[in-house]
DNA sequence: GGAATAGTGTCTCTGAGACATTATCTG
DNA sequence: CAGATAATGTCTCAGAGACACTATTCC
């Protein structure tokens, strides 16, 4: 890096992908845009694109999102990912992608985007049955590891959630992340435990169909001390 | 992503930049190449470069570190940190890197690489010192924040170790690391109890200057279970 | 012997897990 | 009423931290 000249690099295309996760209906899920055209036609890919000249790669994952599912991140998670360069990963041309993490409580399905392909939600348990473009299989499974990792010591599973959710649907959140059951009464006290963690809203209550719970909010704190170890883990 | 054609995207130059500590004299220390040429003249970079046409970033990083340092990277550890892509970071054209961690056994001081600039390890004590090049300065923290991290549940700090320590050593290692002191009989009796992560070498000694300590190499496991927490954290 | 590091023993306290129990709603 | 979910109580056990103590070397 220390002598070159302009000119003397090979050229590349940048472009950013984001894994787009949410829960729906207590199943985690991520969206995925199908392709119209080749390569790839008819396989499920992430939604991304290209990197502009004069932006970063977080500013492009933002801009990105909105184009192409109408879904803001105002109050979401939006972290990076990792990167991929394999030589051969866009048959096309040379693409190195950077890529992102998006948590967003569940918006709705999304509207058909800028292109006229189809997008939707995939709740992960159905993933196998989907043909991936590219090498975004990869990258759906990296960002779903980041993830469940994550909410072990950090307040990423609030991101899931709305404004104000009760403990139950938190605990309900970790469950569908982690694929396992938790008890209830334990992961109540050890979040109430972490401070700042969520923060009681006074008098509200959400009806459960049985007992009404509590409503809580995200407290100040970024992350959960002590952390939350699942138990199956080595 | 789903419609566009070739030609019509930004090009951009890709690089790798490596983040390469080690720990000399219980102190951890960072790779730094003085720069020749301009821009950045005379300050200090990450050893690293561009990214080939044909290979990918984890290879170009592979080559660079052997090519400007002499370090090789055979029994050490390599992993992606983060992708760098603010539009301004370097002054000249638009390049995006990725920076990489590399945790190696210390190897000496450098030979001055194939450009003719100096290289030299820097305890991250004297960093502050250091004028450095484009946003490296960023990249280092990130850089240490992610191993201060990781050493809490993997094996990471153990590719900072020779083949045999003792497990003063390898304290000394998490101390330097942390910057704090740890207690040297709770430290002992937490790697033993994690299975797998440290095996004795039978019958081996090493002269410590007082009683001599029994020597162990690194085992099997790549997770350090239970994990060791830092106290200090909120 | 004194200083230094290696290594063991043991006590206390926190927090996780298991599970019993009570509270409050719907049908 | 039964069934469901919310919320609390309590017991046990693992493990972290503090620190006293012993072991073995060099000077």
């Amino acid at each position: 890096m220390s002598s070159y000249d302009a000119g003397a690099y090979p050229p590349f295309a940048v472009t950013v992908d984001l894994a787009v996760l949410t829960i729906r209906d207590g199943a985690l899920c991520l969206l995925l845009i199908e392709r119209g055209g080749e390569p790839y036609a008819g396989s499920w890919a992430l939604p991304g694109g290209f990197v502009g000249i004069d932006e970063d790669a977080g500013s492009a994952a933002r801009r990105e999102l909105v184009e192409e599912t109408g879904i803001e991140l105002s109050s979401a998670h939006l972290e990076q990912l990792a990167t991929y360069s394999d030589p051969g990963r866009d048959p096309r041309m040379r693409v190195v992608s950077v890529a992102y993490v998006a948590l967003v409580p569940y918006p709705g399905e999304p509207e058909g985007g800028s292109d006229a392909a189809d997008a939707r939600w995939w709740a992960l348990d159905d993933l196998d049955e989907v043909e991936f473009a590219f090498d975004h299989r990869v990258i759906v499974n990296d960002a779903v590891e980041r993830v469940r990792g994550k909410i072990e010591y950090t307040d990423v599973a609030l991101r899931l959630m709305r404004a104000e959710f009760t403990l139950g649907e938190l605990r309900r959140t970790y469950e569908a992340i982690w694929g396992e059951a938790i008890e209830a009464a334990n992961f109540r006290r050890k979040i109430l435990a972490a401070e700042d963690f969520v923060t009681e809203v006074p008098g509200a209550l959400a009806d459960t169909g049985a007992r009404p719970a509590r409503l809580y909010k995200a407290g100040s704190a970024r992350l959960l001390h002590p952390p939350f170890r699942r138990s199956g883990v080595t």
